[in-house]
DNA sequence: CAAAATTATTTTAAGCTTAAAACAATAAGT
DNA sequence: ACTTATTGTTTTAAGCTTAAAATAATTTTG
């Protein structure tokens, strides 16, 4: 425990406090901000439009994409929840017929989630809305601004992938 | 439906659809991931390592930076949830014995909310930790990026505030 | 092929979250 | 002072969410 004993690396990353992670923290303060605020604001306006809840409008967003129906757990893995989650939601979305359940034809583990033409019609009115909703959230950033937005946040997003499964795989 | 009929802004903005705004929406999207991602792992580690939930974390890291404790009215501000969840929230950190409830003294509706020093403590412990894992999720952005993401994601709240609250007051 | 491991889903218990209604106290306007 | 409006909190009902355990079907392996 020398004063003179220097680290090397002490030239390139400069004299640092004993690990400082504010600004990391105000940053991470920020995009939850961010997106809880979004996200609040396009809950609240499903609710007063549509009369929908944010994760029955996620699940239909997912399902529209697939016309043939999507497996509860390729969903779950998707939306970023658990299958337990999901199957409540789905039974909630079966019970309104928004959605079908039907068992895979090749596997009779998994169950088959699809949207009926419905559900299907009234996810593409809720979503055209949507749009302009999230348009006009990010109406004051210019294209420049969202470009390069997205294009740090496409590296948060592997720097946070790689922090949470490790370099490898 | 003339081929040769084109808008009068053509040269300005380009051939465009009569609104696309599948841009703003990826970037959402995007923007939803990044914080999904990151808070799912701090919640996971969270319990993994303390056995504590991200609600109760946040709470008492708001309460930390009010030594004289705070009103649950301007909890509930701060932290963008409604009152209800903050009273069942509040309940259970009472009952662990993290926080403590008192009455106003200047006005008998409001609850002044407070950390214990024990709550402090462990509050403060986890939140070294925490500053950590926020450190290392981030870690691939350089100093630079961190500093673009802040500027922009100020612009991106300033952006949704004014389209949510109006642009007066 | 049988045992073991994996994969897909559901159930359970606990906690989180919201909107809306109810209740209580303060502030504002007459 | 009295009425009205506002503010602060809690309660309620419904739905969302998770982790962990349970169930069931498929795949892998010895």
């Amino acid at each position: 425990m020398d004063d003179q004993a220097i680290p090397l690396d002490a030239e390139t990353k400069a004299v640092e406090q004993p690990e400082d992670h504010r600004e990391e923290l105000r940053l991470w303060l920020r995009l939850l901000t961010c997106s809880t605020l979004i996200e609040g604001e396009v809950r609240r306006r499903l609710r007063e439009r549509f009369d929908v809840t944010l994760p029955r409008f996620d699940l239909m967003a997912q399902l529209d994409k697939a016309p043939d129906g999507m497996m509860l757990s390729d969903l779950s893995k998707r939306m970023m929840v658990s299958n337990g989650n999901l199957t409540g939601l789905v039974d909630r979305l079966v019970a309104s017929g928004h959605v079908v359940r039907t068992v895979s034809p090749t596997d009779r583990r998994a169950m088959v989630i699809s949207l009926t033409d419905e559900g299907r019609a009234e996810f593409r009115t809720m979503a055209g809305e949507h749009e302009h909703w999230i348009a006009d959230l990010f109406g004051d950033l210019s294209a420049k601004d969202r470009s390069e937005l997205m294009r740090l946040l496409a590296k948060t997003k592997l720097s946070a992938r790689r922090a949470i499964m490790g370099d490898d795989q």
